[in-house]
DNA sequence: GTCGCCTTCATCCCGCTCCT
DNA sequence: AGGAGCGGGATGAAGGCGAC
């Protein structure tokens, strides 16, 4: 059963906005479209393998997309967390291309592009066995103890050559296509329930109050100021900021309309700057000269609030849930 | 096709309230 | 006190639709 669902990273969304709003050619675009790649190459690996675990019997197996608990010092976060009445487990996706050496000397990763080019990374066996660690002692505060849990490494790209420098590698770190059947030898070695169908409930609900999201913040990440995003109103079809309210959005440049171009510059404003506006910070952003319109505008979207007059601020959120 | 009528909706304007 | 923003009414442009 997905208890919680493979969804989209926010960073994805934020970076994809940084990306427009940053004026053409400017020095921080490469690295972030670079990062931007990263994850969403990180993500079509954890969701692969998520897939495939949707095979798996509803009722005895409990899935978690990226779980992130509060530990100490330091919130960790797992890929996938699978919790079933015998043991729970941990998988940490892996979505790389090329060949991948696992070095128990250094606890490195190294992968070797295909076109020769090598890159060191973290371990991803130690990282999850901290994960391991701090979700033991995260159990510990909630007073749920010796619960068996255990690791696995999945590679999610089927051509990935996967290599042991000095480690034994079996069990684990394995190819995503194997996933269901290294879980069925997990459930041969535990024979007993170490939780209850109630336990499961329970610490189900647990996992899923302890999770808090994580909210990214792109111009700090990449020492941008706000000072330097573009204002305006984007236009989809040729890319430009030159949008004109008049009855409905009408591009400048290309001559195209939209009725509900501004919500893309709320959610832009809500990833880069703040997650509430008021009207004089939403004509400055979206450069709407009427006061009026831009009430009109905050007013049609049904957005919460909070204060009066001039004290007014809409609360943005609703704009990026669900 | 176009003319006229009606409806809808964006914008403007004004008076009021509230914050600094 | 002055500026900013709100609500609500007035206005006018745009669009839909039927009649010709």
């Amino acid at each position: 059963m997905i208890i919680k669902d493979c969804k989209m990273p926010l960073k994805i969304g934020m970076l994809e906005s940084l990306v427009r709003r940053l004026p053409p050619g400017h020095v921080r675009h490469p690295s972030i479209n670079e990062d931007i790649k990263k994850i969403q190459a990180g993500y079509r690996g954890e969701y692969r393998v998520f897939h495939l675990l949707k095979a798996l019997p509803e009722k005895d197996y409990l899935l978690f997309h990226d779980l992130r608990l509060s530990g100490s010092p330091f919130p960790f976060q797992m890929d996938i967390l699978i919790l079933t009445p015998f043991f729970l487990l941990i998988v940490e996706v892996k979505n790389m291309a090329g060949e991948i050496l696992f070095d128990n000397t250094f606890n490195q990763l190294i992968r070797t592009n295909p076109d020769g080019k090598t890159e060191a990374f973290d371990d991803p066996i130690s990282q999850v066995s901290r994960q391991r660690i701090h979700l033991l002692e995260w159990l510990k505060t909630k007073k749920i103890n010796n619960l068996p849990v255990e690791t696995l490494v999945v590679s999610a790209n089927s051509s990935t050559i996967i290599r042991a420098a000095n480690k034994e590698l079996k069990g684990k770190v394995i190819r995503k296509d194997r996933i269901l059947l290294q879980i069925a030898e997990l459930k041969n070695k535990y024979t007993e329930e170490s939780l209850s169908k109630r336990a499961i409930k329970r610490l189900s609900n647990v996992l899923l109050d302890g999770h808090t999201t994580f909210i990214p913040k792109p111009l700090e990440t990449y020492g941008i100021p706000s000072s330097a995003l573009q204002t305006g109103v984007f236009c989809q079809k040729c890319h430009t900021f030159t949008m004109e309210r008049h009855r409905k959005w009408i591009c400048h440049t290309c001559l195209d309309t939209s009725h509900d171009a501004h919500i893309s510059a709320l959610i832009d404003y809500v990833y880069l700057v703040k997650p509430s506006i008021t009207n004089s910070e939403f004509r400055n952003f979206l450069q709407i000269k009427s006061p009026s319109s831009a009430k009109k505008l905050l007013t049609s979207l049904n957005l919460k609030h909070s204060g009066h007059t001039k004290g007014r601020v809409y609360l943005l959120d609703s704009l990026i849930e669900g």
